[in-house]
DNA sequence: CGCTCTTGTCAACAGCCGATGACATAGCCA
DNA sequence: TGGCTATGTCATCGGCTGTTGACAAGAGCG
């Protein structure tokens, strides 16, 4: 008896960025120290070896995920909506949560010294400073981080609580509370 | 040359209370799995065996930390100054974190799934529901959730820049936003 | 074909962790 | 004093992780 498994072509170009691809996934779902280089190798169907090799350490495929993902898919919408579609995809998440990618690593990663001090470096640069000059108006720094903050703590709620565990119409209720708070300070 | 070490007088429940107590400190500001049980048996002066077998295991020992912090610190203070005070805590802390130890805890564990799976069966009879009586009023089950998740969310923001790094003057800007957004949710 | 560089795999290592069972010692009681 | 139990220590195991160097297989080219 004879498997025939499936090879991908030889590409290097395309598996460096499968494996960004589903380390980038992996690091939004779970906490750096939680994922492991064999997972995310069984992912995309590689050796473990291969991504040491492409990437140099574990550590460094995290920064080069940070890098890859530019943290502007919260700001793409129309900025009159955003309360309500942030609250939504809070409440009904995770199904569009790449919209959340870059805090949902941040908060994934907070556990880990290594990762976090990764972040520390990066998320000024690459997430706070463009979000805070998309919110202008008055203290857009601060502003800034209580959103952060808020769209973090909530998504950190849910995931403990193992999704929201809340009727249709809490689901609604809640929803109705977080839109205009959060719009609040997008307005400024 | 002799150094004379200083050992405790033998006592079972002194020694158990004192390795609750530094397992607690650790879990409020490490996640669990960066806490190790050698960290903890170094704290209290004492072999890392010893704490298996006074609590079990690991999970066993973390259940007994939650188990131990009731969650009331949060509720103690006047209901009319609460959003002042959480505010205070959150832009000056980590300096009296014990409020927050609950929701701490929570916070840093959401990264492991054996805590995190043991904060969920926890969370909500030790604190969940006693902060939401505490609150009263109309929704106040989806209040609480709100509440806790803003704290735990600007907590996190806070940890992973690294202490806030805000100038005095925003620090009190920062405050002067958060307080009344709490109140408001504590208020109804 | 034969050569060579790239792309990928395999086995193994060192380090850390939590947990275990055998051993040592302090303190109490007869 | 002698002994016994509670209390604490030590060495060690098995499992997991990231990482490395040696090896295998594919692809382009003379």
């Amino acid at each position: 008896m004879s498997f025939a498994v499936c090879h991908r072509p030889r590409n290097a170009a395309a598996t460096r960025s499968a494996i960004l691809d589903a380390a980038s996934k992996r690091f939004t779902v779970e906490s750096y120290d939680q994922v492991g280089m064999r997972d995310i190798a069984k992912d995309v169907g590689v050796d473990p070896a291969l991504i040491s090799r492409y990437f140099g350490s574990k550590e460094d495929l995290f920064r080069a995920v940070l890098d890859d993902c530019d943290g502007k898919d919260l700001m793409e919408g129309d900025r009159s909506t955003f309360g309500e579609r942030m609250a939504d995809d809070l409440v009904y998440g995770p199904a569009k949560d790449e919209d959340l990618a870059w805090l949902l690593i941040m908060l994934k990663s907070a556990g880990s010294p290594k990762a976090a001090e990764i972040v520390q470096q990066l998320s000024t640069e690459c997430f706070y400073q463009p979000f805070t000059e998309w919110l202008g108006g008055k203290d857009a720094p601060i502003r800034a981080r209580i959103l952060a903050g808020i769209l973090m703590g909530v998504a950190v709620g849910r995931d403990l609580s193992g999704g929201m565990k809340l009727s249709a119409e809490e689901c609604e209720r809640m929803k109705a509370r977080l839109a205009p708070l959060l719009q609040e300070l997008v307005d400024g």
